[in-house]
DNA sequence: TATGATTAATTAATCGTTTTAGCAAATTTT
DNA sequence: AAAATTTGCTAAAACGATTAATTAATCATA
């Protein structure tokens, strides 16, 4: 059975496709059309199970009634819980998601969004890669709606849902302290993004406070080369060259690799040695990995994200907005 | 600036719009265009920076080029991983995907066909929900390229790929075997989706061959109340009722679940009790959780199942192909 | 030289929906 | 009863791209 359009409901009635459509879109009151004809609109629509097609309707109007979403890594589970949260709340205005990976690239982020403006969405929510800055810029001076979530880049007037990073950091960070720990180790991205030094700010924050600040406890890594970064690292630091007594892990995929290396070296956490990490990870829920962590309030970064860029989607000038929800430190499992 | 049409590259060289779109589909040479004018267009094109409307596209040929992936949860490491490779594979084609859950809810699956159909998808990837057949069956009376993936239902005529279950169910339960199990508990899903009656079917032969089937020992839990039953179920198992010395884990969330009590009552795998499981977990790569897991090829998984739908989506007529990939057990970490 | 074939372009219809402008008839106002 | 307004509906023009049908010119063939 073929596709039923607004002109076979029309013809059937014997009336003009206009107003089916006016009828159709709820328009009948201020476009005039009797509440009879209405009615015999909407039942023969029902009857002929008329859906409207959706390329005719955004040829139209301009408007897809999609959201494009970047992320760096769908199966990340911290990406992957925020793609869930974020579809379920943009289904509920409407609006389907187009979700795209940069796997950190920022040459394949350029391309997701020219992919994603030719699929000519709505308006974006992105998680923008270490060096994206341009490409950022490029959309507001396009006038696009979007809404930077997780990290942002300083200079740049854009809305942006994140976390409280460095005040969460630092109470990561107080936690190892008062546990009784006077060397703790960072282990952090080497990248520029703010979110990621203000993470570091918090826990040198926290540290300068007792005058504990030691910068050769801090360990930069790079995503790239991540696995074997991160086995080098807690290798060199548990081997003694220096002497610490706590872990700050300041992401999910770090900790679970430190983590990881750690119970290959057959040390304990928190008796041999206390961590705190920035995130959670399944694994955490079990007893021998129990580790204290960051917890992000996913779910409503999600639902703010979508909400902000809704907005801005519906109304015409919307100021950018910065919101910080607050992350804090989960000390059970 | 506003977007550029086909109408304002051929006004700025004063020739019909025809032209030009045959150009630049590269229809130019059966279309008979000259090759000096091919050139022009194309140059034009590119410096006006002509973007084709995607809608105008599909309106006119019918088709969005994009692709409806339905999985039963995003933020579940092995439909995100699977999607994942979905998507770079069928960005690969040029083919876009939306992504929707269902939350194993059958209601929400029906919803998310309308709402994938209503966008106009050209094909379906679907991980069906237990009673979902009658879905199925009407998007198959419909004609729409589909395939499933990991489950399916028997009696249905209709693309799938997914794993040996039977095989890779029954190798895993030989290796509880050969470690010297008798009495081998399954925890299983209560669902009438032919891939979990396969996994049961794989462990019962495997145990028969021996002598050592005990439906006492198959429990079944429910995905709805997934975490209680587990916690009831080991506890129940492990309490001494029934005297067993290994488990088999049918899928990544049970395993996840059942390790997590066990290791909460104190009971180490393996040496107190133990263990294999169905799929993978982060966790899993701890050294004091390490359990044997049935690996499936996520990878080539979501390959295949792209490869399928394209071919099904370009050519007129596909025969059904049942594609059952390998898994096998992975006894390291 | 007339005829047919080839080449190089254009015209105009089409996809399905929305919406502005406008027409007649019915109703109200003066 | 004429004028003004309201009511109920339609015609037709978009939106942008594709393509079958056509024209017109050039070239080759008999």
């Amino acid at each position: 059975m073929a596709r039923v359009s607004i002109k076979d409901v029309a013809n059937r009635l014997g009336v003009s496709t206009a107003t089916v459509s006016l009828v159709l879109n709820g328009k009948d009151k201020d476009g005039r059309v009797s509440e009879n004809m209405a009615e015999k609109i909407r039942k023969e629509a029902k009857a002929m199970n008329y859906k409207p097609n959706n390329f005719a309707r955004a040829l139209r109007s301009g408007r897809s009634e999609t959201i494009g979403l970047i992320i760096a890594d769908i199966s990340n589970p911290f990406f992957s819980h925020l793609a869930f949260h974020i579809q379920e709340h943009a289904e509920r205005f409407g609006y389907s998601v187009i979700i795209t990976n940069t796997n950190e690239d920022t040459a394949k982020m350029g391309k997701m969004i020219s992919v994603l403006k030719s699929r000519q969405v709505d308006g974006f929510i992105i998680v923008p890669t270490e060096n994206g800055k341009k490409y950022i810029d490029e959309l507001l001076q396009d006038q696009f709606p979007l809404v930077l979530l997780d990290r942002y880049f300083s200079g740049i007037n854009v809305s942006y849902v994140g976390v409280n990073n460095f005040q969460a950091s630092m109470q990561a960070t107080d936690y190892l302290l008062k546990c009784g720990c006077k060397r703790i180790a960072l282990v952090i991205y080497k990248t520029n993004l703010r979110h990621m030094q203000e993470r570091r700010d918090g826990y040198v924050a926290a540290l300068a406070k007792y005058d504990l600040y030691d910068s050769r406890l801090i360990k930069e890594i790079d995503y790239r080369t991540i696995v074997n970064d991160m086995n080098r690292v807690v290798f060199d630091l548990m081997a003694g060259k220096e002497k610490i007594d706590g872990f700050f892990f300041s992401t999910n995929t770090i900790s679970t690799l430190g983590l990881k290396k750690l119970a290959e070296l057959n040390i304990k956490t928190p008796d041999d040695i206390k961590a705190v990490c920035f995130d959670k990870n399944d694994a955490f829920d079990f007893p021998g990995i129990a580790i204290p962590f960051v917890q992000q309030p996913i779910h409503e970064m999600g639902k703010r994200a979508v909400e902000l860029l809704i907005e801005q989607m519906t109304r015409q000038q919307v100021l950018p907005v910065h919101e910080e929800l607050t992350a804090i430190l989960n000390k059970f499992s």
